[in-house]
DNA sequence: GTCTATAGTTCGATAGAC
DNA sequence: GTCTATCGAACTATAGAC
């Protein structure tokens, strides 16, 4: 309604390049010392130049997110397609949650009514992605007498991801081999050893 | 080796106070929003009386961190103790998660050393103390096939909690209940339905 | 597309009065 | 134990030159 004139093309390099500013910012210093001066001095550009961008941080913010989805929605759809899809999404899991941006989004998304309604999109589509390319797959395998259902195992995998993570990035190892092995068991039930 | 000189009382009612207002806000605003002026304005006293308590923000967030995690200690330990641990601790799981603050923490604790030192080491501690109480407990129960050790039952409480607590407060709710099911049908095999 | 300059806020932390 | 007053620094966002 009130956004001002002028703003950067998406195509902009410029652009590009103040997104992985404000990443490496985030990993190595929080979502709290993402600010237009930190990020254009990163990038080597002024302040205002930033803002010529993206006219809110929350506008930066929204704008790392939507590009890192978009690549993670692509590269699960490739995971999904090959002959072992659910140790391939273990390990895309694994790989998401182990950057430790996903940590910082979500604690963003505690007070940021945009930013969480985003991330919340594009957690349920990627679900529903899983579910709808792996479900009729863990209905054939029988799974013992576990009330496993499908969508039981792919939160699971997500839970247990991010746990690994966490605790790993805090130093903590006390029960996470056991648990990796239990998952990889449940996923090699379901994917076969190397079937196909 | 160069805190200045005064410093206010543990016992003091203000000072619980303070850090009554720094969890209210780190909740509603999260942890960035949490300012000398801030907790001052919410506790009603002046941003220098706030640094008379705690003399860096730091200080503030390790307070309010060590009074939530002896807290949690006695709840737990009272949990555990109980006819039906297992039950107990997924509650009590589930509500720590709840909150939210966990996850500020969590945030903070990507970048300040001494907070990501201090949540380590309480979740160590926590889970040791769980370990301790239960492991022969599950030792005991026969769990099907599934490689469930002790350690990896406890690292799924804690996972799933974490994750329901997270996806409820987006909006999700795909599998959530089906993954509540099953973790609550493994701890019915281990406590009983209604032993004791 | 990128810059300089700047107005208007807000913050951490301290000194010192009461 | 609590306050007033304050210094120095950092931040967002905009206007406007180049």
């Amino acid at each position: 309604m009130s956004k001002p004139r002028r703003v950067g093309n998406e195509t902009s390099a410029t652009r590009a390049r103040l997104l992985d500013a404000t990443e490496q910012v985030m990993l190595a210093e929080g979502y709290a010392a993402v600010t237009s001066r930190r990020v254009a001095k990163e990038t080597g550009v002024t302040p205002a130049l930033v803002h010529y961008y993206f006219s809110t941080i929350d506008d930066l913010f929204l704008a790392v997110i939507r590009r890192r989805g978009e690549q993670s929605a692509k590269r699960q759809e490739r995971a999904l397609s090959g002959p072992q899809p659910f140790h391939a999404l273990w390990e895309l899991s694994k790989e998401r949650a182990g950057t430790g941006l996903l940590m910082e989004f979500v604690a963003l998304a505690n007070h940021r009514k945009v930013i969480a309604a985003e991330i919340a999109e594009q957690a349920a589509d990627s679900r529903k992605a899983q579910l709808d390319t792996l479900g009729d797959l863990i209905e054939r395998t029988d799974l013992g007498p576990d009330d496993l259902s499908p969508e039981a195992i792919l939160v699971l995998i997500a839970s247990v991801s991010r746990t690994i993570a966490l605790e790993e990035s805090l130093g903590m190892d006390v029960g996470l081999a056991q648990t990796t092995a239990f998952i990889e068991g449940l996923l090699t039930r379901i994917d076969g050893t190397d079937e196909r």
